[in-house]
DNA sequence: ATAATGTCTTTTATCGTGAAAAAACATTTT
DNA sequence: AAAATGTTTTTTCACGATAAAAGACATTAT
């Protein structure tokens, strides 16, 4: 079936929201710009809206003629692009069943279960094994390593050693700097959150990915940006997967990165260091304590 | 033409050394070991073998009849892996053609120009993205980074960190543990080739990878080990491509070698922090000093 | 009974192909 | 003239197909 038009899908249904609150839409290019796809996707997107009456469209004119119904909408499903498909499909594989270190990978079967190609499977792994999980026999099939107590330790040695010299090169930024304006932002964010923690506990996640982001920013280095990748996915899965105690859990963080925050502002290098060990420390103890004892390493 | 069969000819190549020294070749799946194919690969060549008059085959009897010529080789060419010559390809436009960064890359366009298919290219790209040197915009084209003065720093920034912790945990390492017999191993090298530096100088850059995965597996950590895996591409390539004063060069390197290990087999952390610092910090200046000025990223 | 060989099946690596999406070019509108 | 729209070309993404290589099963030799 080659493509799917997911991009197209995907971005119609974020066009029909822009809809609400305008009565005539922009240019191309600036719709374009605006939905983050070409100009080709978005006279498709216009092309469909015009047939089924969401706007007339001559020109430089489009003009809203109604608001959008749900049926407008393409299904959820549909707008998520493959290698999302792929992902969520093999982290359940992973995290739900009894996924053993040691187990092969069978792309073959992988794709056949998702109901894809190979082709994208593989993209897939290849992407997927610089998370550390998975590993290639040369020629051969690929090795779960299994998310394990031995990853959890890794991955975050890994994490405080980036964050700890992010975090100082951080509080050593000139007052002048963007990222103290971001830093503001984020701390009454947090604010916010811990005010209304009974109810938007679960929005933390979000918020803890952007602070964290902004803080190895700071590094100016690349390849420690990049290892965030790796510890923002396994947090992700993680947590969707494992739900104990995620208030109380949740509520403790937001403390620590107020405490955190503080330190960073007050530029003082010790403070700095403490504050971010101590929400580091209590980071690792959550992760490890959602790990399954019984899950281990086989011996090689 | 789906599928090359370099990996039969590059263990036929193999293969064909080990007929020097026997007079009979083992069971098959021994050899499979031996070269590290499987079995059905190991009978393509002892078929061959015995086609070519090397071998008589008979069952268990492997016996070899004659020496092998110049002519019984495939060339050499024709065993590399289709992801090797992509590599070389790629590398060779990225370190000699002017490269700048900002560029974009086109997947059709390099497969068209090494003459292979396009998943292959972009198989590879994913593999080489985690280099740090080309990055992807989402649903378009590869965007190249450079080679610049800011990879170098930001690479050798994480290599002195990991490198750092491994050597301590290195030097940690109980008495009894097997690296030491491999250190001492090393060591012997360092001192031959160091003996014969004047003659054998192009040999260092083996050693070299050798000595500090063998420290870097120290830490027990995959993402540390991993890491090397883009330091061993950069100096690979780049110093194909940057021959002033390899002889000096790596003459410095084997004697602050030699220091280190010195300092590792004290296992003063104190005395192993300041060798491994010093022989980083030279890396460091020999990396440096052979990025050309010029070449500098474009302001985004 | 174990380990090899012989045979058959499955999986991986790679290509060419075609639709989706981007990008480039040409034309019109303001 | 600049910026939009209209049109065409190119590139990316994903598939099925096929040969190479691996792996599994059956048979035979020590």
């Amino acid at each position: 079936m080659s493509k799917s038009n997911n991009v197209y899908k995907d971005a119609f249904n974020r066009c029909l929201r822009l809809l609400d609150e305008t009565k005539s839409l922009p240019s191309e290019p600036e719709l374009g710009t605006l939905l983050g796809v070409s100009r080709t996707t978005v006279r498709s997107i216009l092309s469909r809206m015009e047939e089924t009456g969401l706007i007339a469209w001559n020109k430089r004119n489009k003009t809203v003629l109604r608001a959008p119904e749900p049926e407008d909408f393409f299904p959820e499903e549909e707008t998520d692009s493959l290698a999302e498909i792929i992902e969520r499909s093999f982290m359940r594989r992973l995290l739900t069943e009894g996924a053993e270190a040691g187990m092969q990978i069978n792309e073959l079967e992988l794709a056949r279960e998702i109901g894809v190609g190979t082709t994208s499977v593989r993209e897939f792994l290849i992407r997927f094994s610089r998370f550390g999980l998975i590993e290639k026999r040369r020629n051969s099939h690929w090795v779960l390593k299994g998310f394990t107590r031995a990853f959890a330790l890794e991955l975050t040695e890994i994490r405080e050693m980036f964050e700890l010299r992010s975090a100082a090169a951080f509080a050593a930024l000139p007052r002048e700097s963007a990222v103290w304006a971001d830093l503001e932002r984020l701390e009454e964010e947090h604010r916010q959150l811990a005010s209304e923690i009974a109810t938007r506990f679960n929005e933390f996640s979000e918020l803890d990915e952007r602070f964290h982001r902004l803080i190895h920013r700071a590094s100016h280095n690349r390849f420690i940006v990049d290892f965030y990748d790796v510890i923002a996915m396994i947090f992700h899965y993680h947590y969707q997967w494992n739900k104990a105690q995620e208030r109380e859990r949740n509520e403790v963080a937001v403390q620590e990165h107020l405490a955190y925050i503080a330190a960073l502002k007050s530029r003082d290098p010790g403070k700095v260091d403490a504050a971010c060990r101590r929400h580091l420390k209590s980071a690792r103890q959550t992760l490890l304590s959602s790990i399954p004892e019984g899950r281990q390493a086989q011996p090689a």
